[in-house]
DNA sequence: CCCATATAGTTGACTTTAACAACTAAATAA
DNA sequence: TTATTTAGTTGTTAAAGTCAACTATATGGG
């Protein structure tokens, strides 16, 4: 994949999708309301109170086409202007009748939207919804104020953990198959693993993308010592805290369940993740050459003792 | 998820789009050209030679609209019109200089494409396209000309098919985690059996997008038998033949690796896989009860004896 | 405090787009 | 043959979008 088969991806995309939005469009126009009247309509529905400037930024509209819009719908008698604080600057909300429009343009348009949904079957409405989520997590960028949420994986998402990680790796450093096995021997033995209470693993939900995980289970032959493991976050997530917030809530849950001690293993060229251990109190305890996943490697063991 | 939840998130994804969009046009309007005109234009590039009728169908837009700017864009020397067979109509092709006009509009919104597409890491990249693809995929259904292609699979696509089966069956037969659990297992059990000249796994790729799956290994204490496992057809791809090409593969390869017979097990519930096996000559050989995956089961072992 | 500059909104002039309807000519089906 | 469709043209009108000039208010230095 070359940036221009990307770049190809994209424009096909997009002529597709502009359809899409005309589809989409159908219940506006056939609404007494121009176009552009329902859209203004809708944007100051949305945000409850707003002013002109606000509208043209949030339509990309003109600002002359937008005064004589205001004019035309406070006419319609479907939104009213106080003078707000600023006084070059009038305060729009809608009245009642407003509302009623702003309620009547929602409902068709939802209409639109159920037309496209109902012929798909679950997976595929699921599938749909999640992949227009991501493309607006991407192109948007990880919303500032979001919610981080460390909560157990839900079904599927495990797959995805072996998947997301199996590939970013291979970008990130050229690892090949034999890590997208090894990590899915992993999970299956993080699945095995007997007592519940002293093992857990965390998906890190930020606003409602998958953005990382990490589990900890008992080590192999010592059940007073737990193994960290699997930490990551999505590159696209990174520098919110996401992996410290893993990490204090694998070192909280260990320490709660009874153990005394915390180890990790991990490759020195992951550098990032090595801060967040660090941070931790984590302390380096063993540096070991290897060759794995195709790479010359370095491991490192990592302990913490929990008092 | 309710649909109602699916609406909302459709529309918040159409609202951020159209904004999208609106970008990615902006090369367009910094040409000497309307955006008509150049919609027009890039129509006709892309398909050589057409009418206008199939200009109006294609870019949604009025005949009387469509009349007025071939003339335009015939004056200016940009499309020539040849009367085509059917006398009503005229065969529409762009001259030397609409060409030229064509391939500046293409560079204008292939750098506009581009300018929304450098600032994203690869994986950021590999994501964006991938769920635009998804998307187009799942509204426009499969293309019917699609080409079906068996092939090894990628890195980060064995957590892929995890995930997909784990959802998947979850939906579709309610069955739980515990599945999710069994099949990380058995990938990972394919990925670690010893020869690769007895095992293959293949993904079912059609017209770009992962549609089903199947692998054979070894039966466990017996290796003049291959084990059929892990057959499944995404729901957006069923119909196709891609079950029953998964499964005829299976039995080539066998045969040419020397096995004398293949079995697999499977649950009566999934009827669609049955008939595939049926139709390519596998008996059934036991059926058992079984309480898995949270759910009660008619587990069946097929057999298929190659001579 | 004043003043240069920026911002919010209005208005006029103009172009482009969009939507409808009436029309001609050729093709097609009964 | 005739009625009906289909392809395209033309006229008319309304709406949308663009540009620039203008007023009134706000803001950030000196």
């Amino acid at each position: 994949m070359t940036i221009s088969d990307d770049i190809a991806a994209m424009r096909a995309f997009n002529r597709f999708y502009t359809r899409i939005i005309g589809l989409l469009e159908e219940g506006m126009h056939h609404s007494p309301y121009a176009l552009s009247e329902a859209r203004v309509v809708h944007e100051i529905g949305k945000r409850n109170a707003t002013t002109a400037s606000e509208l043209c930024e949030a339509l990309a509209m003109d600002r002359g086409q937008m005064s004589r819009l205001v004019w035309r719908l406070s006419d319609l008698g479907l939104l009213a202007s106080l003078p707000g604080a600023d006084k070059r600057s009038n305060t729009l909300a809608l009245t009642p009748q407003g509302d009623t429009v702003y309620s009547d343009l929602n409902a068709a348009s939802d209409t639109d939207a159920e037309n496209l949904l109902t012929p798909l079957d679950p997976l595929g409405r699921i599938d749909l919804v999640t992949a227009m989520r991501r493309i607006e997590a991407i192109l948007a960028g990880p919303a500032p104020g979001g919610t981080l949420t460390l909560r157990p994986p839900r079904i599927g998402e495990i797959g995805q953990l072996i998947a997301r990680q199996g590939l970013l790796y291979h970008l990130e450093q050229g690892w090949n198959r034999e890590f997208e096995l090894l990590i899915t021997r992993i999970y299956a033995e993080f699945d095995a693993a007997p007592d519940p209470a002293t093992k857990a693993l965390w998906v890190a939900d930020y606003a409602g993308e998958l953005a990382g995980s990490i589990f900890v289970l008992p080590a192999p032959d010592d059940e007073r010592t737990a193994q960290l493991r699997m930490l990551y976050v999505e590159p696209a997530f990174r520098g919110l805290g996401i992996g410290r917030a893993l990490v204090d809530e694998v070192v909280r849950f260990s320490r709660a369940a009874g153990y005394r001690r915390i180890i990790l293993w991990t490759q020195d060229c992951l550098a990032p993740a090595r801060r967040i251990y660090l941070g931790a109190g984590f302390e380096l305890i063993e540096e070991e050459k290897h060759h794995s996943f195709g790479a010359d490697l370095n491991g490192q063991y990592w302990a913490l003792d929990l008092q």
